[in-house]
RNA sequence: GAUUAUGUAGCUCAGCUGGUAGAGCAUUGCCCUUUUAAGGCAGGGGUCCUGGGUUCGAGUCCCAGCAUGAUCACCA
């Protein structure tokens, strides 16, 4: 047998075949009424013997042990897994015993969905079972799934490799249960999050992702072209201007759940494109904001995890409010011991070199302050904690401090040692605005990739008049991780991006048969590692023609060995 | 981007100082029958990531590349 698939492959679609001889169609097109999940069953069941007589159930085989006349198999549902109980006598009550001897026996495999019909029963080992009286294959499987078993808790043969788990996620989820519960639980904080939203009161609004300009945040965008416009447009790397901009429409309070595109680094705490939830609600500041951010976390931790306590790592993490509240110089020093806040720039530079922290000259104060505190807090802080009160030139979007000269209303809430928000009272002076924006386009003169852009039209919207209003940012895959004790970005999104997957390039048959060579010699050539007509005509005839009389006897081809003049005439 | 580790069967992994590619699971055939990481016997399955080099001989040593992970840098 000569075949492009590996073994296994060739096997299940042999056995597909021959389930269609059977009269058994693979793919089914009528609905299967199911009216039970497994967790349902081994939920109830044990209180009451005489519930399920009768169940219809469907789902992924995931286990068989087959023992001549009986056999037990794991089906999986959405819910879990169930064991199945298959009597030969049962399932085929005439005397043709050809369901279960072949096609459940030989022609079904791991992989398989299947629904079946039952009542359920405790075997002699006291497990929970569905006695099968019947079955249907509603979907047959071509490729082997990886086998994970598992005995006491502990994983055998665990499908564990990352680069195969993200690219191929529904493996994934079919293999690795634990999997689809941080996918349930990530659903269920955007949920309560919504839910607490909605319930204050808040719009939930949609704006727009392809942008003209794009602001809102510093970073690197992607560029794309619209074609109708001939116009540059790109992919948003935030989205507060444009809710900002419904705030001065006379919205008081809106929100989006936003995906953002960022053109920057990826490790296992940045993806490209990744959420966040923005908020801004009028008529309030950044203290104000605070209670909320604590509120609505403690909620969510509460609606996920059950608890205000999550284990993280090795750190347990207490959401429970109040959380710890440090200015920025407070945190510095508190950790460093050394009060930064009387000093001026010189002195902070001086400050920054003793305490190891990389700088240059080209850094003012403000940016000088972030290096420390990133360097010497940031990582310390690992239960929730409010650091407040940011320098001016970080900020371009928030509004000066009421009392301290240089620092801006701006919060950020660190746990587990990294930002999972941050907020400001945002600036509405269109006057001050404007120079701040002018500001950063000095910075994007000097090179700085990431200064932003000035938005004219975002200008004219605040020229108009937005009221005092709070804003939050909140990074909802960064929450996600800390809700479900993920080490990784990628754990807590379904299809991460990666590198492009390498793609073997084949020529077609008809490109070989073109080329004179006879079709019977295209798999031959093709196992001799010569995917493409270009390859081959690079081929070293002899070399070829040696690999080509080994793989004949390898592969028990019935067909008479290659001449060298055959192959030499394939080349040229 | 830097450093570093890894890449061997469908999956998880061994493979020593260089000498005929191995195990468990999966898979195929047979046996058994309320088993449970089922078991017993017998089989099949490999571009040892790719390309160079050293060598009589490379999965193993050297160089380059690719992929993935980790750490660091960048990402206010």
């Amino acid at each position: 047998m000569i075949t492009e698939f590996t073994e296994q492959e060739q096997i299940r679609r042999n056995s597909l075949s021959e389930l269609i001889n059977l009269g058994i169609n693979p793919y089914p097109a009528e609905l299967f009424e199911v009216d039970a999940t497994s967790k349902e069953i081994l939920e109830k069941f044990p209180t009451d013997n005489s519930l399920y007589q009768s169940v219809n159930i469907a789902g992924r085989i995931m286990s068989r042990r087959i023992m001549g006349n009986a056999s037990f198999a794991e089906i999986q549902d959405e819910t879990g897994r169930i064991q199945l109980y298959f009597n030969r006598d049962e399932v085929c009550k005439e005397e043709d015993k050809t369901l279960y001897n072949i096609v459940f026996k030989k022609l079904l495999d791991i992989g398989d969905i299947i629904g079946v019909n039952g009542y359920v029963f405790f075997t002699k080992m006291g497990e929970i079972t569905i006695h099968v009286k019947g079955f249907k294959l509603l979907c047959k499987s071509l490729r082997p799934l990886p086998i994970v078993k598992e005995k006491e808790g502990v994983i055998y043969d665990a499908f564990a490799d990352p680069e195969q788990r993200y690219r191929q996620r529904y493996v994934d989820l079919i293999v690795n249960s634990h999997v689809k519960d941080i996918f349930i639980k990530r659903t269920k904080l955007v949920n309560s999050m919504r839910a607490y939203l909605n319930e204050k009161g808040y719009l939930e609004v949609e704006t727009p992702i392809l942008q003209p300009l794009y602001g809102g945040a510093a970073a690197r965008p992607f560029k794309t072209h619209h074609n109708a416009l001939d116009t540059t447009l790109y992919l948003r790397i935030a989205n507060e201007l444009y809710l900002k901009r419904l705030i001065v429409g006379g919205f008081d309070g809106v929100y989006e759940f936003s995906k953002d595109f960022r053109n920057e680094g990826m490790d296992r705490f940045h993806n490209p494109e990744f959420t966040q939830m923005e908020l801004y609600v009028a008529y309030k500041d950044y203290e104000w904001m605070m209670n909320l951010v604590e509120e609505m976390v403690e909620k969510i931790a509460i609606a996920v995890q059950g608890a205000t306590e999550i284990k993280v790592g090795d750190n347990i993490i207490n959401f429970k409010r109040p959380w710890k509240r440090f200015t920025m110089f407070e945190a510095i020093a508190h950790y460093t011991g050394i009060d930064i806040s009387k000093m001026d720039e010189k002195e902070i530079f001086a400050t920054a070199q003793k305490l190891n922290v990389e700088v240059d000259e080209t850094m003012g104060k403000g940016k000088l302050i972030d290096e420390i505190f990133g360097e010497t807090c940031e990582s310390k802080l690992i239960q929730p904690t409010f650091i407040t009160d940011y320098p001016v030139e970080m900020s371009p979007l928030a509004k000066k401090h009421r009392s301290k000269e240089g620092m801006v209303e701006r919060f950020e809430a660190i746990c587990n040692g990294k930002e999972i928000c941050n907020a400001f009272s945002e600036l509405n002076d269109p006057i001050d605005q404007r120079k701040r924006f002018e500001s950063q386009l000095e910075l994007g003169k000097r090179g700085d990739p990431e200064a932003m852009m000035l938005d004219e039209d975002f200008l004219r919207a605040i020229e108009f008049g937005m009221p005092p209003t709070a804003g939050l940012g909140i990074g909802i895959d960064r929450l996600a991780m800390i809700m479900t004790n993920a080490h990784s970005i990628q754990e807590v999104l379904f299809f991460p991006q990666m590198r492009p997957e390498k793609k073997a390039i084949i020529s077609n048959d008809s490109e070989f048969t073109d080329a004179g060579i006879p079709q019977e010699w295209i798999v031959p050539v093709k196992k001799a590692g010569f995917l493409t007509l270009a390859e081959l005509k690079k081929a070293n005839p002899n070399k070829l023609f040696n690999d080509l009389c080994g793989l004949r006897k390898k592969l028990k081809l019935e067909i008479p060995a290659p001449t060298l003049e055959m192959i030499k005439s394939w080349i040229e």
